[in-house]
RNA sequence: GCGAGAGUGGCGGAAUUGGCAGACGCACUGGACUUAGGAUCCAGCCCGCCCGGCGGAUAGGGGUUCAAGUCCCCUCUCUCGCACCA
């Protein structure tokens, strides 16, 4: 009997152990992350039984260290990934590496490690910091895209372009340091200056190898409007950068011997007010019209000039308008005026014909040409009401209006005019419709070693070659010399370099171009769908079939053109190679805003990282501390925060937690230590009550109805339902992770304020039970690793709370018992009264009447009209 | 300059469809417990006043409405994107 009793006592004994556990997040997190690795709880396969869901995080380059904004982006992505994922849902939730690029080639010059060295070690330290966060990857997928068994695949597909017509080669100009004899990348050209040995950067022009974006222009474009879980800012960005506009393409006869200049314009219905033609300096047009004359070196001189300045120009915020007279003339094909041709600085020569029309009265650089050079102006559109006198204009006209001057066209409103001028000129021989475009073909040549090897060939007698399909992959030789000088290392590599024309057999040189690095990340989602599918063409139809589209996309809206348009592009091309089904690649976008901080700097040692700093006063001097704007955490700004410390100090949850809760994602996060400890203190919270319960909880199973409630546990279990209702909206529809969280909140103080039960009632230890295993699978998909803790302590042995639903919400338990309606007085609340939630209109009218204070406004005054919203509020409208 | 978005307490942010402005958290204040508290639990916390009540508050001004943070017009400020694109 003694024995009994003491084999009955032992939940007891263990439930006081655990009442004395404290919450150890280090213990717990690396626990779990280890039976999740060890159990492979996040793998996947395709399952044509289960509803699929692709979600997808923007991968990250290798660059050493995770940062807090790679901490943000994945919590977000693996928020939804779990969250979904207890919705019943088969979720692809990969990782990898986006691992080709300049820093890799810049770390091998600077401190002699080869870039696939650097780079993997990288790869090896963010994969385990990745893996501490308690991410829910499915491992299996990972997929660095400087393996040969990524980007092989890539130079398959460039075969294939070439053999479409899809890439093309085109000379271009580069970024050229004469002194480190090597191309500059845009953003090591600092001030026009070489960032590494500061001397000035040249133009140097290159053959070069383009994609045929504009094939798919259209496409792309009108995909646009198809794309309704698009956020609207990155679609007008998009839409911006392709840039489509209508007009046409007109002639303008020289006006002394043969040849003519044409124009794009869109707004021919000024075509009749046109006194004189721009070209862009740069044009070749340009030389040919002052060959042989007196300008022509002066139009040299002003040639080289213009193109110095295009690299400045974007720093300056105002451009002098310069010109330069050709001492020749076109006719304008309607007036038949001369018109003076100029070489100037504010056209563009890659834009439309590198032409322009210039019309004085109704543009505004064409005024100020115009005023700066004396020449003719004419108005040709007027003002409704209004008369334009060109002499004492003081700027252009470029409203709408009525058009005079103009021939046959006087009296028709402008934007009328637009087809009209358009249909006559095409009567007349002397123009069409065209459509331009801002987008321009997507270079894709890059003269640097760590990037995928463009599959051609140079031959001196058959030209550019495409490499045999057999030939693939062209492997980057790993032995090269990296002096940072002198080119390309590929372009300096004889055994890589030197290979046979497969046309003719004889001695030929291969491309020692790379491609650019938006190439991997244009078709990265696909592969991850088959990672290992190792035969031609690397993409596994019925895999990609099942995954793709990408449901939910989550990255940084510094990706919303370039990255975004191309994949876009790129996907859009291998459905029509027949390897993919889908249009466009991602469904949803999801664009997080950054992460910042306050910056703090000491006047003696400048700006100071969050460690530097005690008490407000600088470690190294011990001067009072300036605390500056909140800025994007960055290194430069030593602002930020170590995703390390947080782990180690707080645990992987509490950094979860914070993430989510400080800001919705879409929104700037401005990092606060003070809201970091307010995170981990109401996981301690919870860890405690859970923990206070937990041995009275024994063998009590959640209450689920039958019974009725009343009181404090009929409110309890109200708001438990309500919490579940509210956090399915709010993470499942909205991805408002900030309000779900506040929820749970709500409901695990409501706990803290309902009277403890006593041990023998065991109805309510059900409904206390129903609301704790609410909170922790509810808070499961946000603090994956306490709520599995947890789980297991309530008694869940072997079953994994990644894998169990979400609970369903009762709406009979979460509809109140009574509502409260609001009476107004001439819109202001005067009290409120309780009634029962089916109450009619007319009840709820008389006791609001009988309501002491609402007749005290009332009395003495003529109520003219009452408005009674259901279940929430009654207006009454009084007079007098 | 053009285009888009935003502006709510000391702070981060709630308010989903026009219906109680300020949920939740931080900071702050007080209390309890305590050898101690930078732990924990409880409470207070927009502003003003002639405070058991009333008035004012969502950048500023005007409008629509029984009712406006929310819709419309004007002004200001900030952020982002584009910036000679003909």
């Amino acid at each position: 009997m003694r024995y009994r009793n003491m084999l009955e006592n032992i939940p007891t004994l263990i439930g006081e152990c655990l009442m004395s556990r404290k919450y150890m997040p280090l213990e717990i997190e690396e626990k779990w992350q280890r039976y999740w690795e060890e159990t492979g709880t996040f793998k996947v396969t395709e399952d044509p039984a289960k509803k699929k869901y692709y979600l997808l995080e923007m991968f990250p380059y290798p660059s050493g260290k995770i940062h807090i904004g790679h901490v943000r982006n994945y919590t977000i992505g693996d928020v939804v990934a779990r969250y979904k994922r207890m919705e019943g849902y088969n979720v692809l939730h990969p990782m990898g590496w986006d691992s080709f690029g300049m820093p890799a080639e810049n770390a091998a010059i600077e401190r002699g490690i080869h870039p696939s060295i650097w780079t993997n070690e990288n790869i090896a330290h963010m994969r385990m910091q990745l893996k501490r966060m308690g991410f829910s990857y499915d491992w299996d997928r990972e997929v660095s895209t400087c393996e040969p068994e990524y980007y092989r695949w890539e130079q398959l597909f460039f075969l294939w372009m070439f053999e479409k017509g899809l890439v093309y080669k085109k000379t271009s100009s580069v970024n050229w340091c004469p002194r480190c004899e090597t191309v500059l990348a845009n953003e090591q050209v600092e001030a026009g200056l070489c960032w590494r040995c500061s001397s000035e950067v040249k133009e140097k022009v290159l053959d070069q190898w383009f994609f045929r974006i504009t094939a798919y222009i259209d496409e792309l474009l009108e995909g646009c409007d198809r794309l309704p879980g698009w956020p609207e800012r990155v679609l007008t960005m998009q839409r911006n950068w392709i840039g489509k506009s209508f007009g046409c393409e007109v002639s303008f006869p020289m006006a002394d011997g043969p040849g003519e200049i044409k124009v794009f314009t869109t707004r021919q219905d000024t075509l009749f007010g046109a006194t004189f033609m721009l070209i862009a300096a740069e044009h070749p047009l340009v030389m040919e019209l002052v060959k042989g004359k007196a300008l022509e070196k002066e139009a040299l001189a002003f040639a080289e000039e213009v193109k110095k300045q295009d690299k400045l120009m974007r720093t300056s915020d105002y451009y002098e308008k310069q010109g330069l007279f050709l001492d020749c003339y076109c006719l304008n094909p309607l007036t038949g005026w001369k018109m003076p041709i100029f070489a100037t600085n504010f056209v563009l020569a890659d834009y439309g014909t590198g032409c322009v029309m210039a019309v004085p009265t109704h543009d505004q650089r064409d005024f100020e040409f115009a005023e700066k050079f004396n020449l003719r102006k004419v108005v040709v559109i007027s003002p409704p009401g209004k008369t334009l006198d060109p002499e004492t204009m003081t700027e252009a006209y470029v409203e709408e209006g009525i058009l005079i001057n103009s021939g046959p066209f006087d009296g028709m409103e402008n934007l009328k005019a637009l087809d009209a001028i358009a249909d006559y000129l095409i009567s007349l021989g002397k123009g069409k419709r065209t459509v331009q475009y801002r987008l321009r073909d997507w270079g894709i040549s890059r003269q640097r070693y760590w990037g995928a090897p463009i599959p051609m060939v140079n031959c001196p007698k058959c030209g550019t070659v495409p490499v045999p399909e057999s030939d693939l992959p062209i492997v980057l030789p790993r032995d090269v010399d990296f002096s940072g000088e002198g080119g390309s290392p590929l372009a300096r590599h004889p055994d890589f370099l030197n290979t046979a024309c497969p046309a003719c057999g004889g001695p030929a040189r291969r491309e020692s171009d790379t491609m650019d690095t938006f190439v991997e990340s244009s078709w990265y989602f696909e592969r991850y769908c088959c990672p290992h599918f190792d035969q031609k063409p690397g993409i596994k139809r019925e895999q990609v079939d099942y995954w793709m589209p990408v449901d939910q996309y989550i990255g940084g809206i510094e990706h919303a053109i370039l990255h975004l348009l191309y994949a876009r592009f790129y996907t859009k091309m291998l459905r029509d190679f027949g390897l993919v089904g889908v249009d466009e690649p991602f469904t949803n976008l999801l664009t997080q805003g950054m992460v910042c901080k306050e910056t703090t700097r000491c006047p003696e040692h400048g700006y100071l990282f969050p460690e530097e700093v005690t008490e407000g006063r600088c470690t190294h001097c011990g001067a009072g501390v300036i605390v500056g704007k909140t800025e994007k955490m960055s290194k430069s700004l030593k602002n930020v925060v170590d995703p390390d410390y947080l782990i180690r100090q707080y645990g992987a949850d509490t950094a979860r937690m914070f993430c989510l809760f400080a800001a919705p994602p879409e929104k700037d996060l401005e990092w606060s230590d003070q809201g970091v400890e307010g995170s981990f203190r109401f996981i301690g919270r919870t860890w405690r009550i859970v923990m206070d319960y937990l041995d009275d909880l024994q063998g009590i199973a959640p209450f689920s109805g039958g019974e009725e409630l009343e009181g404090d546990l009929r409110s309890l279990r109200r708001k438990t339902h309500q919490t579940i209702q509210k956090v399915r909206e709010d993470m499942g529809e909205r991805f408002h992770f900030n309000t779900a969280i506040s929820a749970i909140m709500e409901l695990v103080n409501t706990l803290y304020s309902t009277p403890r039960p006593s041990r023998e009632d065991r109805k309510a230890l059900a409904v206390v039970r129903e609301t704790i295993e609410a909170i922790v699978v509810l808070l499961a998909p946000i603090v994956p690793h306490l709520t599995e803790e947890l789980w297991q302590m309530l008694g869940h042995q072997g079953v994994c709370l990644a894998d169990t639903p979400l609970p369903v919400y009762d709406p009979a338990v979460a509809a109140r018992d009574e509502m409260t309606i609001v009476i107004q007085v001439n819109g202001k609340v005067r009290g409120r009264i309780a009634v029962a939630p089916d109450e009619r209109e007319d009840r709820i009218q008389a006791l609001a009447m009988a309501d002491e204070k609402v007749s005290r406004f009332i009395e003495g005054k003529t109520v003219i009209k009452q408005v009674y919203v259901p279940k929430k509020l009654l207006n009454i409208v009084v007079k007098g």
